[in-house]
DNA sequence: CTAAGTGTATTACTAATCTTAATACAGTTA
DNA sequence: TAACTGTATTAAGATTAGTAATACACTTAG
């Protein structure tokens, strides 16, 4: 289900996280859909439940997952709504990026073509990167 | 000069590396304009000089400035080509965030109008954040 | 109720990172 | 030469992060 780079300077737990958030924006886990559960995917990935736990616990805060102790963890429905913290942040992290490409010479015309494919292909199930 | 958060989890060299980061894209910091040393700053902000140190070697590693032994720290002039890697990086980058927004609900729409004010208030001096 | 599955919490050990400190070296400039 | 620059090294302490082992709590199927 997923290839991890234990050697990686980026931790275990925070690689887990970005995969299954790719997953769940990219709709190919869908909502409500049942994850593996800690014991299952640490046995699978030959890694300690711990760590597992963490990247959920971390998605769980996050918003992008649900856990109900005894059942197991799941795919947050996303209701646009309830996240508006969270949008901010977003949106502070993206002007400093976006300022960044800018001063380095990327034209805003490439980088609203940017957020024009990504939207396009949105819902179109999976991407390739 | 700067407002430093000592009890924050987030490193003060790194705290630094964000604020002058934002003084040079925002232009604040002129092109080939000198930094304070790191002793001075270091004595300013009652820090170690290593830590300065640290926050001005990793500036020069992202291209915002270049050092001189004996001489100084200086803003580095852009010259918008030579960062091809840096730029792809803040791509992806970009891409994580923009894919999240669109899943949070954010319309297209709204971040190309995010594009669009940073770039028209770029170089027209400071901002507002 | 029992058994086997789920998530959760606690504790502990290890490793890595951060900050400071004390020195020393090297280049520039007046 | 003196006083300023950046740079490098080493060491110490503190804090944080990552992983692991174990126990607890809830749910479901029988």
């Amino acid at each position: 289900m997923f290839e991890l780079d234990l050697r990686s300077r980026k931790p275990i737990y925070e690689q887990l996280v970005d995969k299954l958030k790719e997953l769940i924006i990219n709709e190919i886990l869908k909502p409500d859909e049942q994850l593996p559960s800690v014991r299952t995917l640490a046995q699978e990935l030959t890694i300690n439940p711990n760590t597992i736990q963490k990247a959920y616990r971390e998605l769980e805060t996050q918003g992008f997952i649900y856990s109900q102790q005894g059942k197991g963890s799941f795919v947050n429905p996303n209701n646009e709504s309830r996240d508006a913290g969270k949008v901010n942040s977003i949106k502070t992290e993206l002007e400093k990026l976006i300022l960044e490409a800018l001063y380095l010479g990327v034209k805003a015309e490439e980088l609203i073509q940017l957020i024009e494919n990504l939207n396009a292909s949105k819902g179109g199930g999976d991407s390739n990167d």
